[in-house]
Order: structure tokens, then sequence, then C-alpha cells
DNA sequence: AAAATTTGACCCAC
DNA sequence: GTGGGTCAAATTTT
């Protein structure tokens, strides 16, 4: 990933609030009833979502000027979701074998991690590979519930370095499954104790929050299990659900407010994340 | 028995 | 033609 400084990342910056204020001015039209029919209220929600990530990007590449800590790229081009969906036109399982369309692009975003992270969702090993040029294979896993509620999202497992341990885990799409294993979320902060912060609490439509795994909160996933052969590493309870967009105490949170937006169409793994784990684990912005 | 993993085959994008 | 992502039968684990 290349490291964006100086006047790159100042037009990144500047672009990215461009960006913002311009879907911003879009959905003022949306609002004010001068949007095309027919476009209405999941264009808002994809223009909200593009004005938040525009916010986010651009607080990413102010906070993190460096690219010397570990790695979390992000590009999106969610508007050209993924395409696993296999045209093949044969009907027996053993025609359809390998039929499918290979992914070509969907939002992804990477972590490095000394262990192979518990992200807390329920993942299926579906392959493995050996990569070209690399020591270790790739390991494939897709959502337990890819089948009973349709969810898409992957993620790649690789172990990167030996010595000492490193695995880069790439996740493709977002969780929309429902886990049922864990009903009751309840997100506390022990940083925050002045109350300005809204814990939020789930029921068993959003899974929990790991903070550690999940930068961008796909969904708040439970811990259940870990996978591969190392345990899951520490965490740190950093996570803060704000209702609003602030600077608060702790100077390098940054909380974007979400409520059940994943529900009404906007995904919050786009829009909400703290910051500060931008600075000391993550990359900025990879744009592809 | 059901769920999960392994692994070779298959196929598409490059 | 090749690399890599996915499928699915076989095998292992729970």
């Amino acid at each position: 990933m290349e490291n964006l400084s100086g006047n790159s990342r100042r037009k990144a910056i500047e672009e990215e609030l461009v960006r913002g204020r311009d879907c911003a001015e879009q959905l003022r039209h949306v609002i004010n009833g001068s949007c095309v029919d027919g476009l209405g209220t999941p264009f808002a929600e994809q223009l909200v979502k593009d004005v938040l990530m525009s916010f986010t990007n651009s607080l990413v590449f102010f906070n993190n000027p460096s690219s010397e800590s570990h790695d979390l790229h992000v590009w999106d081009s969610s508007k050209s979701e993924d395409s696993q969906e296999s045209n093949c036109k044969s009907s027996t399982l053993k025609e359809r074998r390998g039929c499918y369309k290979r992914r070509r692009t969907t939002q992804s975003w990477e972590k490095e991690s000394e262990a192979p992270v518990d992200d807390g969702y329920h993942w299926r090993k579906y392959g493995q590979k050996e990569i070209l040029n690399t020591k270790y294979p790739r390991n494939y896993y897709r959502c337990t519930h890819k089948y009973d509620q349709s969810c898409q999202a992957t993620k790649q497992v690789q172990r990167v370095q030996e010595d000492p341990p490193l695995y880069r885990t790439t996740y493709y799409g977002h969780h929309t499954c429902k886990n049922l294993l864990n009903p009751e979320i309840i997100l506390e902060h022990p940083i925050s104790p002045s109350g300005s912060s809204k814990f939020l609490s789930f029921d068993n439509t959003f899974p929990t929050p790991s903070k550690e795994d999940f930068p961008f909160l796909s969904s708040f996933p439970p811990s259940v299990k870990s996978e591969e052969e190392a345990p899951p590493s520490a965490s740190s309870n950093d996570y803060l659900i704000s209702s609003e967009l602030t600077f608060d105490n702790s100077p390098r949170h940054v909380t974007l407010s979400t409520l059940d937006s994943e529900y009404k169409g906007i995904n919050i793994s786009d829009v909400l994340y703290d910051s500060a784990q931008f600075d000391d684990v993550f990359e900025p912005f990879h744009f592809r």
C-alpha cells in the first residue's frame, strides 16, 4: 500500500470532502423531492452512506499519514456488488460443479494480525490454495449462513510471515446474516465514563462488536470461537458508539452515530469505526 | 447424524 | 495458458 503524504494526502482529503459535499447536495435534492421517482429512499440511503464515507475517509487521511502500521485497506466499489452468483444454466449438481462467476469487484478490507482473528462470525472453510510466490497457502472462508440466510460475506486468511507469526485476513462483502447465538449484546466503553456516549444494546438482529477484529463493523459480531490453529489475539475495548459525530475526551476517538442503519439499507461498516485504531493499526485507505 | 474440513477438479479473469 | 477463487465429494470431527 502506498503512503499518502504531503500534497497527495491533502489532495485526497480535499477530494473526499468535495465528494461528500456533492453527495450532500444530491441528498438535499432528494429530500426536497426533486429527485427522480423510483430512486427515492435507496438513493438517499446511498447518498447518506457516501457522505459518511467521505467523512470517514477524510478523517483517516487526516489522522493517519503513516503507513508503517498494520494494514487496513479499504476499497469501496460497492456499486458493483459481488457477482458470485452463477450464470450456469446447468441444473444438475455435477454439471454445476465449478460453475460460478469469479468475484470481480466488491468492497473488501484487509487486516493483519499476529494470529488469525476471531471476528465472532461463523465461518465455513471452503477452500485452500497454494499461492504463487508465497510460503503459505491461502484459506478461503464463507459465512456459515450463506445458504440459510443468503449471507455473502467471505474472507481469506493467509499466513504471511513466520516469525513473528503474521496473518493477513481479507474480508469481502458484508454480513447480512443474523447471528442467533448471542441475542443480547451490550456495548460498553471503558474510557467513556462521562455518559456522553451511548451504549447500544442489540437484540438478536444485530451481532456483537468485537472491536479489534472488525474495524469497519460490518455488523457487530459476537465472539463465538476461534478459528485456525492460533488463539485469538488480545483485544482492547476501544469501540465507542456515540450519539453524535464528535471528538470527545479521548481525542483520538471519532465516532459516528448509527442505529439499525443496516436494516434500512445503510451498512454501518462503511461509516463506523474508531479512528484510534487507524493510528495504531491500520493504514489509510487503499484505492485501486 | 450433522457439521465442518480437506482437497482435487473446475472454470473464469487476466 | 495460468493463477486463483469456488465447488463438491470424501473424509474427519463433534
